[in-house]
Parts: C-alpha cells; sequence; structure tokens
DNA sequence: CCGCTTCTATGAGAAATCTCATATTCAGTT
DNA sequence: AACTGAATATGAGATTTCTCATAGAAGCGG
C-alpha cells in the first residue's frame, strides 16, 4: 500500500464519499489518501496501526493466523466502512490482517493527530457503535449458522450472495475459508449440487441453473 | 423480573458499582431497580427494550431462535455489563433473549428518557465502542475456534475454564448448546475423557483427574 | 402419589467433514 | 522453454459429529 500524496486526487476521493459525515471536526484536514492493490496488506498481523482507514472504495478481508497454523478467514469488508477502529479504541490483542482483495482506495486519519478528537467526537463515536454493532450481528449470525447448518445450505446461501449476475466466480480457496470448511469438502459440496444441477459449471467458475433449488437450499438460514 | 422500587436498595447498587462512571450526565437521577429471578427473561425475542441495563449483579446468557427451531446459545454475560444497548443504537434485528442464569440485579436507564442523552454522550459512547469491541473481539475468536478444532480441545478448554475448583459442575444440555455440538456428542467426548482418566464421574459433575493432560488437548486453542 | 417435563445416559448407524495422496492446469519467473 | 508455486480436481479412507431410539432419574405442579 501506498500513499497518494495528490491533493486533487484527495479532495476529489472527499467529495464523493460520506467520510465527512462521520466526524463533527474538520476531519478532512487530517486526512491522507491511500492506495491498496489486490493483495497488499492495510493491516498486518501483530502491527499496531498509525492511522484509523475509511475503505472508500474496494473489497477487502480479515483474517487470523491461528497458533494452528492454520490461517482463518472471518469477514469481508466492502466500502464505505471503517478498519483499524479496534485498535483505535484500544480492544486489539490477536494479531489480524487486513488485505486487499482488488484495488483499494482509504481515507485515512492519523491517530497520533486525531486520537483525542476522535475519542471526544459523540458523532464520530456513535457511528462507530452502529458499525460495530452492525459486525457484531453479522458475526453471531454466521457463528450460529455455522454450527446451525451443514455445509450444503451455507453454500447455496453463498453462492446466490456472491453471484449477482448468476455466476459464480470466487476462488474456491477462498470460498472454503470463508464458509469454514475444508477445500476438499466445498469440491464436494460443489459436485454434488453439478450433478443434481443446480449449478453448471463453465470455463471460469459457474452458472446458477436452477436458483429456485438453491434458495430452497439456503432457506433456514436468512433467519 | 420485577422492578425493585426501594430507594435505599437503588442508592446501595448505584454506590457499589461504575455505573455513573459510564456517563457524564447524572444519569443515577434516572436510574431503575430490576431484580431477576434463575430463568427470568430481561430480554424476550422480538421484543424492543424500554430500558437500556446495567447488569449490577448476576450472571445471564443470551441465545436466539433459529428458523431451524434450535435454539443457539451465543454467549454468557457477567455482571458487570450493558444489556439492551444493541437495541438502544438501533442496530436490532435477530430475535434475541436474554436469561437470568441466577439472581441478577439490573439498574435501567428508561430508553424513552434518556435516548437522546446517551447518544450524545461521548463517554458513554466510548465506554460502549471498548464493550461492543471487546464482545466483537470474543465473537470472532470463538468463532474461528469453532471451526478449526474438533470437540476433544474446546471441551478440554472450556472444563479447565468452568471448573475453578477443579469440580465440573455444568448442565450437559448448556455446555452442549455452548459448544455448538449435539448434546450426544458431549457425552460422547467426556466418556471418552473418562476412560482416558482426564475427568472422574462424581455424584454430581466431574472431578478434573488429569489436568495437565487437558491442558495438552486445550493447548493450541488460547490463541 | 401421579403425570409431566427436563436432564442424564447409552447404543447403533448414518451423515458431514477431514486428511492425505496424486494429477493437471495456469500464471508468473527465470 | 523449463521451473515453480498456487489453484483446481478427484479418489479413498478415517474422523468427527449428528439423528434417532430408548430408558432411567430428578424435579414439580396438581
Amino acid at each position: 500500500m501506498h500513499r497518494i500524496d495528490d491533493v486533487n486526487v484527495l479532495a476529489e476521493c472527499l467529495s464523493s464519499s460520506d467520510f465527512e459525515l462521520n466526524f463533527s471536526f474538520p476531519a478532512a484536514r487530517y486526512a491522507r489518501l491511500f492506495h491498496a492493490h489486490a493483495g497488499d496488506f492495510i493491516l498486518r498481523e501483530g502491527e499496531e496501526p498509525a492511522y484509523l482507514y475509511y475503505l472508500h472504495t474496494g473489497r477487502v478481508k480479515l483474517y487470523l493466523t491461528l497458533s494452528n497454523g492454520k490461517v482463518s478467514l472471518i469477514d469481508f469488508f466492502e466500502a464505505p466502512c471503517f478498519l483499524g477502529e479496534m485498535e483505535l479504541i484500544g480492544v486489539q490483542r490477536e494479531s489480524r490482517a487486513i488485505q486487499a482483495l482488488g484495488d483499494c482506495r482509504c481515507l485515512a486519519l492519523p491517530v497520533r493527530e486525531c486520537r483525542e478528537l476522535l475519542l471526544h467526537d459523540a458523532l464520530f463515536l456513535r457511528k462507530l457503535c452502529v458499525y460495530l454493532g452492525t459486525k457484531n450481528n453479522r458475526n453471531v449470525a454466521s457463528l450460529s449458522q455455522n454450527q446451525a447448518f451443514p455445509l450444503a445450505n451455507r453454500l447455496a446461501a453463498f453462492l446466490l450472495f456472491a453471484s449477482p449476475d448468476g455466476h459464480y466466480r470466487e476462488r474456491h480457496t477462498h470460498a472454503a475459508e470463508y464458509l469454514g470448511v475444508s477445500y476438499r469438502h466445498l469440491l464436494h459440496t460443489l459436485s454434488d449440487f453439478s450433478r443434481k444441477g443446480y449449478i453448471v459449471k463453465e470455463t471460469r467458475g459457474y452458472r446458477l441453473a436452477n436458483r429456485a433449488a438453491l434458495e430452497e437450499k439456503a432457506r433456514g438460514i436468512e433467519s
């Protein structure tokens, strides 16, 4: 990830986002702009971030490495959202990494300069509470779903979620991590879906061939 | 759960807790006191709470009922903590219930009167952010652990966690919910631990007989 | 004391999921 | 063009976990 010092690009980003609406102090005055390429790390494991980031464009994934050695993909985040907010409020112990999935633009407030301002800004804190609460809800939902439903149901929901145009193109490796199952088992279930005609393999990915059946499978998950 | 109108008891509760330190306005003026017996519901599923609760004494469990019909135990909370804060900030969609595990005392602020005060109080909001962030961390940790380790490891950790005096006395039904496995499988694994001599069955519960072995099993989980 | 519900307990068999081994393809590198 | 590391695939067998069936024990209101 590298910093972009072009003042015009920064101004453009600021004006094309809700960034400033999150603060009751003139945050724009402190803002920097960063650009991350696909695969770049925005937060590295065990590193104290120097900025509070606001993802302006792009998509990232958050994961942590267990003592197991296994890497567990925790969640996807899409712009707009905060990154590094847990560290700001000082509740971060685990070593987490945030990695860009595609090109990302991040507005950033330097913690050193803004920490006190942020921690006394009721508007920002309220926005942050909502954001944290929403994240919490999602986590709780997936926590209980993972335990309550076998992969077939969760995969059906994921296929529908991740295929806006009816074409599924996620990496199997990513999907397996996200769904919390082994790569092997994901492939099993995909080929099972193929056999049943729910999906059809294409040159690159799958086409959702029987949306109704997938929705039926996914039912009971949406809560 | 019923309200306690004794002003002296209320005053006593206020003075014996950090309650007032969470707010920069005179919250004590608005505070009520409630008492819940074991099994009482503090929040019912699908009900909009009229109060922001601060658990003064006691222990509660939070769970939600899936469309599945299955009930999923999400978490335990111990005093002191907030309850109903998700609803206050307006990010609550799922139907959750909070049930007292033993006798509980709750300080409570009426949402109708305090909502605006609370949502503009930077001190309270900051405390709430920390609280939500901590909750989030716990959820993420258990989310990834559940996926990464079989029950034997998690159970070992749970036994050590839930047996301060070396005697385990949790309800199997509760434990099974909490660990996210079937009752049957929990019993399997317990009897396996028995056979291996890790634990010894007593009149009521189990005694941890081989703490070292349990710690070995639990290792790799503590992150 | 009776009937009801919940918890505890155990067995048998099935389903879900994992590990390991092995190939192939593909993109990037040298 | 050869090499390498990741992603894709597929098979076989083991492990984990679940469902169902059954039964006794404990607690509780009538």
